[in-house]
DNA sequence: GCCTGCATCTCGCTA
DNA sequence: TAGCGAGGTGCAGGC
């Protein structure tokens, strides 16, 4: 990893041209090669970068000005950047990182849900998780008490392409004879309004689930045993 | 811009929860107060990050190792770094960034497609860009050769998630009886086949784009002038 | 290997 | 300000 804070300008050629003026800013030079442009704002993403795998050729313009040309060894993309001064340069080695550690996303709500049916509506028991379909799998299928099939889409944020999604899904299930009639519930911890009209429009039943509470009521269980 | 290179641990809790294990990465901190933790990998994306609104404390854990929380103002969530060695540790004033400028995106596919909507479909006329409607503008509304409506959906590359957008607008359009019968084209530089399929299924043309030879087009204009 | 769907997405536009 | 679409998206999981 080598680090370099400097005065540049900077230049992407690629799926688009991206053109940064002079100024001072960091660049980052990780050991894959891959370069990441960063001011003193935004977010996490850089001004500009380039993503492994890439070359980095050090030289200077016909001015005499230092260049990099990094340049993409798949897509052919390029960023040109002209170092005008450079304010600090410094190498250190980090070694590979153990990587990151995550919990909690959508599979998890899926888990809970698959285990807590009846949260979404009274007497819905479990078909199974993953119900694969041609398009992709229904994230659970079940039976309602009257027998029925019911496929239900879970989303963390319930947003107008989950409810597209769902659509998808019962439009092909309902092909099934031996499924159909198959309805859909729409499950998330929060619904846009757009996404709940979209979803009653089509028939399709909208469930705001309690993560907290189904947490609750798995830890409740784990106690009984 | 602060620049931190040392060996840590990190722990984000927010919307998800996720934990670094003692390794040695780059941290950086920017002027908002936002904090990125960088490996020697990946791509553009950093292991873990706080983004703006956020503030940095320093202190001490237990054991008397050094230990950043950054919290975000907004949402509350929190990234714990314990530091176990710190390997460097510099500032440097970038300023503000002039910022970046951008082009070739796909505005400029529909504006060339606007000057020329015959590629897309013989003796095609433009009604208007952008054409409003309820649930949003669509991109191009044209009329071909025999007067009746065409609405265009313009993508860089064309998958399921523009055929439905297009099949939204279309089931909307068709709806006001001065438009319909509304037909749509689906027009994109690449066109999957699993969308072309869809929009086959729904009676939706493709169109896929030649851009270079658009700009051709357009150039050989510029010269007539 | 490509394809699909999620993301602590980020970013920019617009009503 | 919130909603919505696009992204040089990145990234993981499945086939």
């Amino acid at each position: 990893m080598r680090l370099v804070v400097a005065r540049c300008q900077v230049d992407y050629a690629g799926r688009l041209t991206a053109h940064l003026p002079m100024a001072t800013r960091v660049l980052m030079i990780k050991a894959d090669g891959s370069v990441l442009v960063h001011s003193d704002g935004g977010s996490y993403k850089p001004l500009n970068w380039m993503s492994p795998p890439c070359t980095l050729a050090e030289g200077t313009d016909a001015d005499g000005t230092a260049e990099w040309v990094v340049t993409s060894t798949k897509t052919g993309d390029s960023l040109r950047i002209l170092i005008e001064e450079v304010l600090s340069d410094s190498a250190h080695d980090l070694g590979i990182d153990p990587g990151l550690v995550k919990d909690g996303v959508e599979k998890h709500l899926q888990e809970l849900l698959a285990e807590h049916p009846a949260t979404l509506d009274e007497g819905l028991t479990l078909v199974r998780r993953e119900f694969p379909t041609a398009i992709g799998p229904v994230d659970l299928m079940c039976r309602d008490s009257e027998g029925r099939s019911v496929a239900v889409e879970i989303k963390r944020r319930g947003e107008i392409d989950g409810v597209e999604q769902l659509t998808r899904y019962l439009e092909l299930l309902n092909r099934d004879p031996l499924l159909a009639p198959v309805r859909g519930i729409f499950a998330a911890q929060a619904i846009k309004p757009q996404a709940r009209v979209l979803a009653t429009d089509r028939g399709i039943a909208c469930a705001v689930v309690d993560y907290d509470a189904l947490r609750g009521m798995d830890d409740v269980e784990a106690r009984l045993f």
